[in-house]
DNA sequence: CTGAAAGCGCTAACAG
DNA sequence: CTGTTAGCGCTTTCAG
């Protein structure tokens, strides 16, 4: 490996600036005092050199690296090969990533920390984001021992002790779901969810059988794990057409286990949405390519991403930049699948 | 803010497991020379106390963070309001993030560090990764003055200084694509390009002029810039139709140019694909969603940017970990546009 | 095989 | 306003 160009440093600065290496420090820093002209000085000869501070060192003495840190908790039980079906989280990535950048961030990626196997760098961020926490979550869990600052995406379903948590709106979605469904024609919804313990799949069956309840109407509920995608979709078809009393409809909440459904009943003779209507939880490729093309909650994941820095980057900073405004509650995009 | 509580350090772990700080080090850098036992002590003691080395300290050591920095160059030219129709730097990163984790890495999404305003936190970074360079790029410039390892997607393509750089096949895939277009009916093809000055600009129009030349055609080329989106596929429609002779097919690079385009000549009553046929050089959601479909390149960025992650990877270690198999040149989606 | 000592580049006190 | 001093947590010679 080529051996890296020794940077200068503030002593290189300071020596050549004929200044001592605090007065450099303070020059770049913003927080002693320096006279204006000796800091035009100090700028002047550091620019010359080509001199910027070393985010490292810096982050040493102030614990302060300048980095948020991102868990996309789904991702980690998916397979290795990004499945299509996970726009959202891309969509969310992205997004972050950009409004990290102009609060002068830079947005790490990383996994779950508590893991031994994660990079070491990724404990050393200054503050973290993470998307659908688990059940109990053990990173939770630690980044409030360790009183490191975080918000997430999505409640902690099993923990009470934060409140740094924005609300996705799962219960409302799925009440509005349910209403589409049933002004479509449907007179029995059955609901798909994975198996992860976040609180989007809890919340949404929570919901679900609530509505059940209200209506006197019997649950019918499958569980499939997310990473089981399409075939997890068809799995679910099967069941719930065995079922005592089969659905004329079907929300399943990941986008994957809908296009599987879809295939899966269509393959059975049924028709969509004649016998039967859909509505993914999720919006994503598959659901817009299949025939017919199925309706979708756009979580709106960019919004998502750009509200859950700046809150993040205010509290790190203690202070109150504006959240950018707008319903963080997604919205159902009707398709073929139930019109 | 809330002090974080103080992680223990490696004197912490040498104290309470009687050896000094250097063993302590050793055993978890696996670099010296430690006795079993004493190492197998050590770690338990670590693990009781919850010791984890710090990744900040140690990189200011070994200017190693672990941490790979990726600058999506098309994205500093886009709104700060991540549009529609920038997929494949989404499913870049998302999959370059993963690869870099299961290698034991963190992937920062960094803007251009040779920028003030940057985070610092970047130049602290292992390795970089940097998607379509521009013409003489700054940040290319930098990175081999400053001998820090770096692997651009798509070449720099005014600089000869440098070879990690992965090819992208865009000439082979424009041929392909006016060939597609050829066998479609098309006689007249024009090439509406983006106005950065990266190597899928230039070598696009290259080949475009070459192919051309090659069948005694006056070459027909509209430059759009990448931010102009629709309106920019809008305007390119009116310059072409306003042409000598008018193209009966249309090479958009980008997939918002394309959807732009497709819209203005609909709305002039021309109908696609039978008077105009249509290619988007990159595809997305604008691409897919339009009526009809348009037909496109898909460049098949998570291959890519596996591809890119592992060999930087095995540059920075030195070490030959296998690259992922496949075609790095992307392949056509034929849609309704063209058929 | 183990440990003492000397920093990496920077910043936080505190004196001048 | 500026400089001196003392480390942040870790690694690295180099002697035992």
């Amino acid at each position: 490996m080529p051996e890296r160009r020794v940077r200068p440093t503030i002593h290189d600065v300071a020596r050549r600036a004929g200044v001592s290496a605090t007065t450099v420090s303070h020059t770049f820093s913003g927080k002693g005092v320096v006279a204006a002209a000796t800091r035009e000085h100090v700028r002047e000869v550091a620019r010359e050199l080509g001199y910027r501070p070393d985010a490292v060192a810096r982050g040493l003495r102030n614990s302060r690296l300048g980095v948020l840190a991102l868990v996309l908790r789904p991702l980690e039980t998916l397979d290795s090969f990004l499945p299509e079906g996970v726009d959202y989280f891309l969509r969310f990535a992205g997004q972050a990533a950009l409004a990290a950048m102009q609060l002068g961030y830079g947005l790490m990626l990383v996994s779950d920390p508590t893991q031994e196997s994660s990079p070491s760098a990724a404990l050393a961020c200054d503050g973290f984001l993470i998307t659908e926490p688990v059940q109990g979550d053990p990173l939770v869990r630690m980044l409030i021992d360790e009183r490191i600052p975080f918000l997430t995406v999505g409640r902690d379903p099993a923990n009470a002790d934060y409140d740094t948590w924005i609300d996705t709106g799962t219960t409302q979605m799925t009440y509005e779901v349910l209403r589409h469904l049933t002004e479509a024609g449907a007179s029995r919804v059955a609901l798909v969810t994975g198996t992860d313990r976040n609180s989007w799949n809890i919340d949404a069956e929570n919901a679900y059988r609530a509505w059940a309840a209200d209506r006197g109407q019997e649950p019918l509920v499958v569980h499939q794990p997310e990473t089981a995608g399409e075939s997890g979709g068809s799995a679910a078809a099967h069941e719930l057409l065995r079922a005592a009393s089969p659905p004329d409809a079907v929300y399943c909440l990941t986008g994957r286990h809908a296009a599987g459904l879809l295939r899966a009943v269509t393959e059975r003779g049924y028709t969509v949405p004649g016998d039967i209507r859909i509505v993914a939880g999720s919006d994503s490729e598959h659901s817009r390519s299949t025939t017919p093309p199925i309706t979708s909650v756009d979580l709106g994941p960019e919004l998502l991403a750009r509200v859950a820095v700046t809150m993040l980057v205010n509290r790190l900073e203690s202070l109150d930049r504006p959240i950018p405004p707008g319903d963080l509650h997604g919205r159902l995009i009707v398709r073929g699948s139930t019109a």
